[in-house]
DNA sequence: CGCGACGTTGATTTGCCTCAACGATTGTGG
DNA sequence: CCACAATCGTTGAGGCAAATCAACGTCGCG
């Protein structure tokens, strides 16, 4: 079904999503909305497995997903969270059509917008505020991940999960604590005991 | 002195590493050279600090700096080293027009290229290649940091040095051992005894 | 020359990991 | 619908990597 053809609520959340960075009228957001493919996942399930060339980027009307790596002793590191509203890819994978060294998988059934490469082009070409959005876009995700780095180099564990609380507050009653500790580096025992230090000097 | 004047080293470099990414002709080029200002900077001198509102992208034509972080303690944390052949600057800064977190100094006397916002915008209007030459080095900048982030996420010190040695072998006998230290997240201390280690075990 | 910047080494401490065991909850197949 | 397994969070004991603090040698430079 053409997006055009309904108002539909999946692409509700996108048009607030992409009007909150860049103005455009409701021909074209809807022009641009039919380059996207709508896709359902369940829980457990994989968008992008290591080796694969990442095809889509993800943006997320309901769920939630990750982006994580497997190291040589076989933990997993997430590096991304997603939910309703943010944007989830490999883009090193998306724009040099190289295999990803990640995974993207599904923490709940999730509803997701994907937008393939060519897509992309071409929503660029015809219409060009699209272009300036998706560059936004990275620069914020650039700044937002060096900052992460920022704060890694500079605080301990405890501060980094009070950082973290504050700045995802959404997210953290959403996802299972071992899935922060592994985006904070740290072991789920570890959390755990930060936790437990943090709620007895309260 | 216009760079249409001469084709003067200084911007040989720019030319060089523009023409890397997107295909350009000399006179687009130079053209699009007019909107650097040249700059010369000494070793610790400072190009940008806290509080400052950063004004400028610089491309290095040679040289060597550094942007850092200085935490409650006092700590110094580099983000990232910039050489020859590298840009530099506080985008998240730049381009909100905010103050600035961090300091970026000269760790050796320097010859810089300065952009300017307004330059900037005007740059990617009048030669839309430009746009997208900075889309990509945004793009590359973010997946490199991504790769710092996992990197830091599932590697030892020691890995992350070896890391180091292989990805930035012109950097290893040009910088001071300690600001390498700071780069890894660790002191010079600890650095010392891991060179040593790996010194031994050869 | 003398001072500051830099790298090294040693002794001690500490933050986080590892391994192990244990409840609570969830989910699933018989 | 229950029984059993898997998942998740917590707690304890012990270990290790890196921080901290301190001392010292070397070099380069004003």
């Amino acid at each position: 079904m053409m997006p055009t053809d309904r108002p539909g609520d999946l692409f509700d959340r996108l048009r607030e999503n992409i009007l909150a960075k860049i103005s455009l009228g409701e021909d074209e957001f809807r022009a641009g909305a039919a380059y996207f493919t709508p896709r359902n996942i369940a829980r457990r399930a994989f968008l992008l497995q290591a080796g694969e060339v990442c095809r889509d980027i993800a943006f997320v009307c309901q769920g939630c997903l990750r982006y994580y790596t497997i190291d040589e002793k076989g933990s997993e590191h997430v590096i991304q969270f997603a939910i309703e509203g943010w944007w989830i890819a490999d883009l090193y994978s998306y724009h040099a059509e190289a295999p990803s060294d990640g995974y993207i998988d599904a923490l709940e059934d999730s509803e997701l917008l994907l937008l393939s490469r060519e897509n992309l082009e071409n929503l660029c070409l015809s219409i060009p505020a699209f272009e300036r959005f998706f560059r936004l876009l990275i620069q914020n995700s650039f700044v937002a991940y060096r900052k992460r780095v920022a704060e890694s180099l500079s605080n301990s564990a405890e501060v980094r999960y009070l950082t973290f609380l504050e700045t995802y507050p959404e997210l953290v009653h959403r996802l299972p604590q071992h899935q922060i500790a592994s985006w904070l580096g740290i072991t789920p025992e570890a959390l755990s005991r930060i936790r437990n230090k943090i709620a007895r000097r309260k």
